[in-house]
Order: structure tokens, then sequence, then C-alpha cells
DNA sequence: GTTTGCGTTAGAGCGCGCTCGAAGGCCTAC
DNA sequence: GTAGGCCTTCGAGCGCGCTCTAACGCAAAC
């Protein structure tokens, strides 16, 4: 993962994942799905184990991830950054699984964790004035 | 914890923590800091257990907090919702007890956190594109 | 042919931040 | 005087999300 110039480490990873989307078509190893996602290939494994990926294996037994897989990974890694709770990426999967006609519920799935997501944004900037107000107060004395 | 009209739990607790300061010479139980703080007993004593707090006990052993306390306990609070870690607090309070010349160590910990703050706000606002993404993607057809 | 290196599985372990249980003390109300 | 309720301490337990170990397999490189 290369750093860039504001050094956020999640941001960097977005970008890679962006930029790093395989082709269709191109079959990929878990170490290559790690390097492009930032994910590492024990957490890929744990995400398969408990139903979040479905991943085919070759002659050999090795995994093998394709573009759909790819987009999966960067789906629940954003979803994860994000606060959504395991539970929750479990059952979209699962909805996902079973087919067009739960499109009305994953939808609503995600509209309520957009408004999850605005809430922690609302929260964090509130936060961030306490934040200000100490660094402000350090000017002059600080009390706590 | 009363309600308003937002549903936003976490905001709800900064308003009321806001609205509830105790007076100067006010001393309140346990009880009464876990109801205006929204921290449980529990936390305001594993807290104090880990050293993030020091109070008073009266003659039945009970504890005494004052408006110090209190004003400890929200910083506390905000700052944990902002995700700074009970080791960076353990830091932070231990700074505070060795006196007024660690407060330029105490400064840079802040600077460092609104920076951390700050990109974690980055992070949301970016992922949240995802999200928007796969909302709209819902009126067409979604992959995933 | 053996070393290197990547992959596999099942399952244990860990760090965090609480959260709870048990056993008991003090104070007030009835 | 006894029941209820809130307080105390100590220590164990828990939910989450990984993270790592052990033991092993296959396959190309030397």
């Amino acid at each position: 993962m290369t750093a860039t110039v504001d050094g956020n480490a999640a941001i960097d990873r977005l970008r890679m994942q962006n930029a790093a989307v395989p082709e269709a078509g191109a079959t990929l190893t878990i170490a290559d799905i790690a390097e492009r996602t930032g994910v590492t290939a024990h957490t890929l494994r744990y995400y398969e184990r408990i139903g979040l990926l479905d991943v085919e294996r070759d002659g050999a037994g090795h995994r093998v991830y394709g573009p759909a897989e790819y987009r999966r990974v960067v789906f629940l890694n954003r979803m994860r950054m994000t606060g959504m709770p395991i539970r929750e990426l479990q059952r979209y999967v699962a909805l996902v699984r079973e087919g067009e006609q739960t499109m009305p519920e994953r939808l609503a799935l995600m509209l309520a964790h957009r408004e999850a997501v605005r809430r922690q944004l609302a929260e964090l900037t509130f936060a961030l004035e306490t934040i200000d107000f100490k660094i402000t107060a350090y000017g002059g004395d600080c009390p706590v």
C-alpha cells in the first residue's frame, strides 16, 4: 500500500481498490486479492468461513477469485469501514443469495445504514468541537 | 435519556451533558453522574479502576462526584465517541496529574487526535459515496 | 530429490471495552 | 427489627472482529 500526501491509510486503500479492479475474466489468487484490496488473506478466509464470500477452488484446492468476488470484498471492506456490523453484512449477503426479489429489503438495509453513517458524521462533527475547544483552552489554562 | 426529533441517541447524550452541568460545590452520587452523562455506573467504576477518574469517598465509602469529576467524565465520553483508545486517555490523564508542565504534550496529543478525527470524517464521507452508489443502483440492477 | 514458497484446514487465542455476578455493607421506611 | 434499595469490592465473562498457530499439501526452482 503506497502512501500519499495526506498519509491517510484508509483513504489510500480506497483509492487503491478503485485503481486495482480486475478486468473481466481475470482469475486472482488470495494473495492477489489481499494485495489489491488491503484485506489480509487471513481475513478473506475468515469472511468466507462466516458466509460473506463464496469462492471457487482450482484443481489444487486453492481459492480462485474473479472480478465479482473482488467487488464483493471491496464492498464488504467499505461497509466495515463505516461501522456496519458483521451480522448485518451476513444478512445482506444472505439476501443477495436469495435473488432479485429481495432487492427492496436490501435497499431498505442500505438506506438505514446511510442514516447510521450520517448520524456518525454528525456525532464526530459535534465531538470535534470539544477537541477544538480543548486545543483553544491550551492557549490559556485547561481544566480536567 | 429523552429522545429528540432526529432520534440520534449519541447527540441526545451530548446535549444532555451540556444541559446537566452541576453547579459549583454540588456533590453527586454515582447514580446522578450516570443519569446526567449517560455513562453507566458500571463503566464509571471501571474508568476509575483503570485510572481515568479519581473520586473521593464519603463516610459510608460511597463515591462523591463534584463538577470537576463531571467534566472529566464528559470529556472522556467525548474522546471515546471519537474513537480515542482507552490507553491514550490513560496517558492523557496521567499527564494531567503530572501538572502544568505537561501542557505542551497534552496539546500535542489533542492536535494529533483532531487529525485522526478529521481523517475519520474523510473516510466516512468517502465510503458514504459507495452507499449512495449502491442505493442508486437499486433503481436499476445491483451487482454483488 | 529436496528446498522454497504459497496454499489449505480446523481451531485456539487475543485485544478491546465494557458488562455482569456474587457477596456483602449502610441507611431509610415501615 | 427487618426489608428494600443503593452502594461497595473483586473478579470473571462476553461480544466483536479479527489474528495467528499447527500441521499439512502441492508444485515449481535448483
